[in-house]
DNA sequence: CGTTAAGCGGACCCGCGGGTCCGGATGTGT
DNA sequence: ACACATCCGGACCCGCGGGTCCGCTTAACG
């Protein structure tokens, strides 16, 4: 459960087998981490990738280790996401068109979820903080509420989609309705 | 963590120091549930309790015995404030009286909002239930949207009030600030 | 090929927390 | 005061899951 500074060994000069290996381990862990979230164990994973625990162990040391190779394309991509809508004209519509792709996003990826509102890695805490200036642009234009607010994401945003995840929504209806319901909540 | 169904033992011949013991024990309960929630352990309990183990599992056979037995008065309680709004003449007032005072009273009892989030416990769904009904009640009024639901209360309002309680928040007008959120959501 | 070190994985350790057992202590009815 | 049932609680068992060890295997290089 330690975060285990020294990351993933990505040196290049392993053994062809291990580097098979790792790829095994990390294909693996992407797909359930995608379909169950953070509660997957590392023997799982293990046997998933047709490998011994310790050799999951040893390209990553720790499991926040493996979590973090597995999010981390995601994040990036998402904070990429923000960007564009930070670089857009108009910030409301940039928010209110923003808000349900996040929620098709964690719908999609429940470890991108999990790892959302659990907050405790770093990548999401830039996410967050990102996520608030969006909500500081949106603001000027009027479609939101002048006291919102980047607490209101942590609050609002995240309960939401904590509640929607611990009672095992999957339909990306439901999660699109509480995208707009988030939005609602926001306006003035 | 089995529910186990055969309640709690509140046979009355039981003898004196044991009687006496489960008032130690679920006054135990009450402090510590309330103050960090469901996730104090039994041995926690005990000790405050000042108590072995196996007392503790000789009048709550299983830790969820215990949670309900702590939990019970505050969930008749709610469960009463609910039926009089129920009662009321106008049901949207009800209703947009009735959530600030839920934020106040999860607020205080931890174990209340835990109990709530996890909605497992048996008594938890029955409230959720009535405050359903009190949404539809309302939802006639004209001022909440009308696909509200039960959903909703899980989704929104929980989800709003555990991010509260895990970001430590203690100034009441945040809280206050929140419900109006809340209400917000859920209008047309 | 042979040598060597990197890699492998099954067996193992650990702490945790829910739940049980039983020999000794202690209320309780006579 | 005595006997007996009830009750007590420390010691114990269990499954779980993160993390490590070590003797065997096998890729890599000459």
């Amino acid at each position: 459960m330690t975060p285990s500074t020294p990351s993933a060994p990505d040196a290049p000069h392993r053994r062809l087998d291990a580097r098979r290996n790792q790829e095994r381990v990390i294909t693996a862990a992407r797909e359930l981490f995608s379909e169950q979230g953070l509660q997957v164990t590392v023997p799982q994973v293990a046997e998933r990738a047709g490998v011994g625990r310790a050799t999951v162990y040893r390209s990553y040391p720790s499991k926040d280790d493996l979590i973090v190779a597995v999010v981390q394309r995601q994040f990036q991509e998402l904070e990429q996401r923000i960007r564009t809508a930070l670089d857009g004209a108009d910030a409301y519509r940039e928010w209110c068109s923003f808000v349900p792709d996040l929620f098709g996003r964690l719908a999609r990826d429940r470890v991108l979820a999990d790892a959302f509102f659990e907050g405790k890695l770093v990548p999401a805490a830039r996410i967050l903080a990102l996520i608030g200036q969006l909500v500081a642009a949106a603001r000027a234009s009027g479609g939101i509420r002048p006291d919102a607010g980047e607490l209101d994401i942590r609050v609002i945003l995240c309960g939401a989609v904590r509640q929607l995840i611990v009672l095992d929504e999957r339909d990306p209806a439901v999660w699109r309705r509480y995208a707009e319901l988030v939005l609602n909540a926001l306006r003035p």
